[in-house]
RNA sequence: GUGGGUAUAGCUCAGUUGGUUAGAGCACUAGAUUGUGGUUCUAGGGGUCGUCGGUUCGAGCCCGAUUAUCCACCCCA
């Protein structure tokens, strides 16, 4: 067999010892802020039925999903015409029944459809596992990568907005980062905005055009608004909107008087106002509810099929897209057949904010773990000598191994300084007979005898 | 899908107007030190200069194609 050049493929990356201690500290850090509001934890296959995930997100969406090729002789059953025609996306149904998941939300709709008797509701979980996108990659976009979704279905109360700032919050700012924004909009409030220019049918236009108001600037955005179909007079009652200024508290007052005439959009700031007057109950943080929040009405992400309230977090700190995102769905289940059954989540991008934490050196020492303590080996009578310690070492739960081979001694010392092990004991003739173990520390180089009892005790307690 | 950059040792990169046998730092191996790492000194191994073709007396360098990769747009975590 050929010699292949070991390769990785396209956006995707192996972890080390070291990258996933890392990894680690995040997911437990997410982990532990989800359990504390009361999430269990789920998971579901990486595999779905091509089926349940196709049509969920919009056209661009289905060209992303990876799939796979069916198994045997794929070509057999398909229609000849399809074949000749070269015609890759109708032949894709027959050619591939199963695909990666795109994102935990579809999943779990369908987990919620398929255990609907066995669920009390409202239902409660997160989720945190890879998901698959056949994207270009470039910074901070992977074709690989972990999403920590945290989900209610059966809840329509707005107190479960209110906690998913909190959980953003908190778990951020255990992770050490201080300055970020978790921007909030509402669906309702984009509708009532197309709907006083009278133009509800370019809702979509609307909110795919202002979205871009920090990158494009608003000259950028009024030309590709007047692209899309609107006029003049349009961008004239728009502009104010989309540039609001000033505090949450103003900006909502200014919205009131400006949607006074549409029902929807009033609803969408009531909604909001309620999250906050939660947010502020719950916490009484001035500084949460007026710097890290930020209430933005350019905000329109996943518009196919949120239709409350709409989130998503950016760091401040570093150039990065955004770090997270969620909204609520009051038809979550309802591609499955379920009917009326309301859902809200938020999802944390892992590897972004792995790569932000990276970036600003927020990874704490204790991040890393390694072994306590190596035993060394100079022949084979210490070895046998060395057996019975090294299991007592583990059984008093302190981390110890025995170097595998009676190598040079230097060897062995620079096995452990590169494993970062703090401490080595060291035992040879003399310590043999005389009962009396070295221990070196490594970081100070200090080297010390004692016996096995004096050993366990300086271990453990280090 | 659209646009741009890069490709030389395991890694990060130098390499002069095209000219002898392609270099450095880090990493690795060995020795200085037969029971001691992280510092120091010495020596050593390691290259199809991404691939294919063209120009030239001569190509790492110039030209074309191709592949890989990175960045940006679209969209997203």
């Amino acid at each position: 067999m050929a010699v292949i050049k070991p390769s990785l493929a396209k956006g995707t990356r192996d972890f080390s010892p070291v990258e996933m201690e890392k990894r680690n500290y995040i997911f437990d850090t997410i982990k532990r802020v989800f359990t504390k509001y009361g999430y269990r934890e789920i998971q579901t296959p990486s595999v779905e039925n091509l089926q349940t995930l196709t049509g969920k997100y919009g056209d661009e969406g289905d060209k992303l999903i990876f799939k796979i090729l069916n198994s045997g002789d794929y070509l057999a059953k398909v229609p000849m015409n399809l074949l000749e025609e070269r015609a890759s996306s109708p032949l894709i149904p027959h050619i591939a029944e199963k695909a990666l998941r795109y994102d935990l939300t579809v999943p779990f709709a369908r987990y919620v459809v398929m255990r609907q008797h066995e669920l009390t509701l409202p239902f409660k979980r997160f989720q945190i596992q890879p998901v698959w996108r056949a994207d270009r990659p470039q910074r901070g976009r992977y074709r690989e990568f972990y999403q920590c979704d945290v989900d209610v279905v059966g809840s329509e109360s707005l107190l479960n907005e209110a906690e998913f700032v909190l959980i953003y919050h908190e778990a951020l700012a255990n992770l050490g980062l201080n300055d970020f924004t978790i921007k909030l909009n509402n669906r309702k409030i984009l509708t009532g905005i197309a709907e006083i220019l009278g133009k509800p049918e370019l809702i979509v236009d609307m909110t795919v055009a202002i979205d871009k108001l920090d990158k494009i600037g608003l000259d950028g955005v009024i030309t590709e608004l007047l692209d899309r179909g609107f006029s003049a007079a349009d961008l004239e009652k728009l502009q104010p909107i989309i540039q609001l200024q000033g505090s949450n508290v103003e900006k909502l007052e200014r919205l009131k008087q400006v949607l006074a005439s549409s029902s929807a959009g009033l609803q969408g700031i009531d909604e909001l106002e309620t999250v906050l007057g939660y947010v502020e109950k719950l916490t009484g943080d001035a500084e949460l509810l007026n710097r890290f929040i930020v209430i933005d009405i350019t905000l329109a992400r996943g518009l196919n099929y949120y239709t409350g309230c709409i989130f998503e977090v950016k760091t401040n700190e570093v150039s990065m897209g955004s770090i997270g995102g969620g909204g609520r769905y009051d038809d979550l289940t309802g591609m499955f057949g379920l009917k009326g059954l309301t859902g809200v989540g938020v999802s944390f991008g892992a590897d972004r904010i792995y790569d932000v934490l990276e970036e600003l050196g927020l990874f704490p020492e204790s991040a890393a773990q390694s072994t306590n303590v190596l035993i060394s080996n100079f022949d084979k009578l210490a070895e046998l000598y060395a057996l019975p310690l090294l299991q007592k070492l583990r059984k008093a739960d302190i981390a110890a191994e025995l170097y595998p081979t009676a190598a040079k001694l230097k060897k062995q010392m620079a096995y452990a300084d590169a494993k970062k092990i703090p401490y080595v004991i060291l035992i040879g003739e003399e310590e043999i007979q005389s009962g009396l173990l070295s221990l070196k520390n490594m970081q100070t180089g200090e080297q010390r005898k004692m016996d096995e009892t004096a050993l366990l005790m300086l271990l453990s307690s280090s």
